[in-house]
RNA sequence: GUUCCCAUCGUCUAGCCCGGCCUAGGACAUCUCCCUUUCACGGAGAAAACAGGGGUUCGAAUCCCCUUGGGAACGCCA
């Protein structure tokens, strides 16, 4: 028997969330867990992460895993889970099912609740009937009136029942953090299962039972589910317990304007992390989804976060998810973060580019990668920078070509070639700094004259990190090569 | 269809609750200029919004009403 633990809220901060494993954690849904956790932390509180497997059709233990790992990876794991245990487990709605049930048939006995024989055919009938004749679907009550000794003896004869919940008909108002009052019409919805056939629970009911055993204070959750909270709210109500306080946070829309899902192409946390967003600059950018710091320092790191984070600042509005500023924000982490760090983050995009990031030490990695990158949005943009750097990779690009091709070109590159074997050692910063004054009175060339026809010469392209430091990265042996090739063209 | 939610630059937002300090602030993106004997980086600047209409008030982005627009939800999905 499943303990019930909890009861009335005792002053302490516990919040959740609560994804249902159907697939890996999309963007929305880490935006609402980060809201969540930072409020924990901010209140010194729990955050707890709740499996809602009820769904045994679309739930899969393989994506309950991904979930967890999304979550992992952005850095904000939760306190009481599946993986963590705490007091008030189990964390996976599948193994509570013990509670729905009893809870379910007090409703039933106490006549807030009663059974309900229609078939799923005749509901789906029923609810298409509706449709069509533009009447809400709600259930019409075929089953409302039935005494109770028939459908004791109708259940006892092996009749396949669901149970359902009256919606009792007045008005409901809700009293959100963000939204203020909402008042909720008489009428808006009508009698909704509770259990289903199979004796599994539905949504709606396994909520209120978990947010309750487990002793939530606060659900923060997002603003689509604000029709639910009326009939979680009538739950509540039929159980005599008291409400958690509900916060309903602003929806993350697509750029057509719709509710962010797959078809808007990259939405999962896995998919981002994959293209090479650091979670920390997503999870940076999340938090500015419907909030907002009142000193408007965008970029921070995620203690301040905590220590700014109040419902208080939750927009209403929905907020678009711009891709753009995202990269902008990966880019401003990129460039700040400790160059050993990155170097251990980057290596397996630099792999994946195909370029082998042990072929020399690692102080010449750190080296060519700190010099280019200035210009990555992206970890996975690295290797279309790095590859300067690979002799195998090297070649060079048409418009590339084509300055090397022009009077200026061949005149810097033939003297050029001239200077770097006269150069006594490995060619250095302050080298290439005389040399290109002496090239200039040399050749004449000046400007991108000069600079396009060197830095085509050696790196093959027209743009890219500063030549001072590409060229010791490189090494005299290696650019003497490419000078040659360029020549030779 | 019904109910609920939302409405400030293209986008994220500040201001709104407690009207005057708003000539509406910041950030991304865009454009311009500067720096650099090059691209980039960096710096400076420009353009860019209170959805519309009625009230209330000496005064409204801020309060009220209507219209319009957008969104979400109406399941034995969550």
């Amino acid at each position: 028997m499943l303990s019930f633990k909890g009861g009335p809220i005792d002053g302490k901060v516990r919040v959740r969330f609560a994804p249902s494993p159907t697939g890996s954690l999309h963007v929305g849904g880490a935006r609402t867990h980060l809201f969540n956790w930072l409020y924990a932390r901010h209140c010194n509180g729990v955050l707890i992460n709740r499996i809602e497997d009820t769904d045994q059709e679309r739930s899969k233990p393989e994506f309950e895993r991904m979930v967890m790992d999304d979550i992992k990876t952005l850095g904000l794991e939760a306190d009481e889970s599946t993986d963590k245990g705490g007091g008030y487990g189990p964390y996976r709605q599948s193994e509570r099912l013990e509670a729905y049930q009893t809870l379910a048939y007090k409703l039933l006995e106490d006549r807030k609740a009663y059974r309900c024989f229609c078939t799923q055919e005749e509901m789906d009938q029923k609810a298409q009937a509706a449709k069509a004749a533009g009447k809400p679907p709600h259930y019409d009550g075929t089953c409302t009136n039935i005494p109770k000794e028939e459908s004791q003896r109708r259940a006892d004869a092996g009749e396949e029942f669901s149970i359902r919940m009256i919606a009792p008909q007045k008005d409901y108002t809700l009293k959100d953090f963000v939204r203020g009052n909402v008042t909720f019409k008489q009428g808006m919805v009508g009698d909704f299962i509770l259990l289903r056939t199979n004796g599994i629970p539905v949504y709606n009911f396994a909520v209120v039972i978990d947010d309750y055993f487990m002793n939530v204070s606060h659900v923060i959750r997002a603003e689509e589910h604000m029709p639910n909270t009326l009939r979680q709210m009538m739950v509540f109500e039929g159980l005599g317990w008291e409400f958690p306080i509900w916060a309903h946070i602003s929806l993350v829309l697509g750029n057509d304007r719709k509710k962010l899902s797959k078809r808007h192409g990259a939405a999962s946390v896995k998919e981002y992390i994959e293209q090479g967003y650091l979670p920390e600059a997503l999870v940076n950018f999340l938090a500015l989804l419907g909030w907002s710091p009142v000193d408007n320092k965008e970029i921070r790191p995620l203690n301040e976060i905590v220590d700014l984070f109040v419902l208080e600042k939750l927009t209403k509005s929905p907020a678009i998810f711009d891709t753009d500023k995202l990269t902008w924000m990966n880019k401003e982490y990129i460039k700040a973060m400790n160059i050993k760090e990155l170097s251990t983050r980057i290596k397996p995009f630099v792999k994946r580019a195909g370029l082998d990031p042990n072929i020399k030490d690692e102080e010449w990695f750190e080296l060519a990668l700190d010099s280019v990158r200035g210009h990555i949005a992206k970890l996975s943009d690295i290797g279309d920078y790095l590859d300067i750097y690979y002799s195998d990779r090297f070649a060079f690009a048409d418009d590339a070509k084509e300055i090397i091709a022009s009077e200026d070109g061949k005149r810097v590159a033939s003297a050029f070639k001239a200077e770097l074997e006269a150069c006594d050692g490995e060619p250095t910063a302050e080298w290439l700094k005389e040399t290109q004054k002496k090239l200039k009175s040399l050749t004449g060339a000046k400007g991108k004259g000069l600079f396009f026809p060197l830095r085509a010469c050696v790196t093959g392209r027209l743009q890219g990190p500063e030549l001072t430091l590409a060229l010791p990265i490189l090494g005299k042996e290696e650019a003497l090569r490419r000078v040659d090739l360029a020549i030779r063209q």
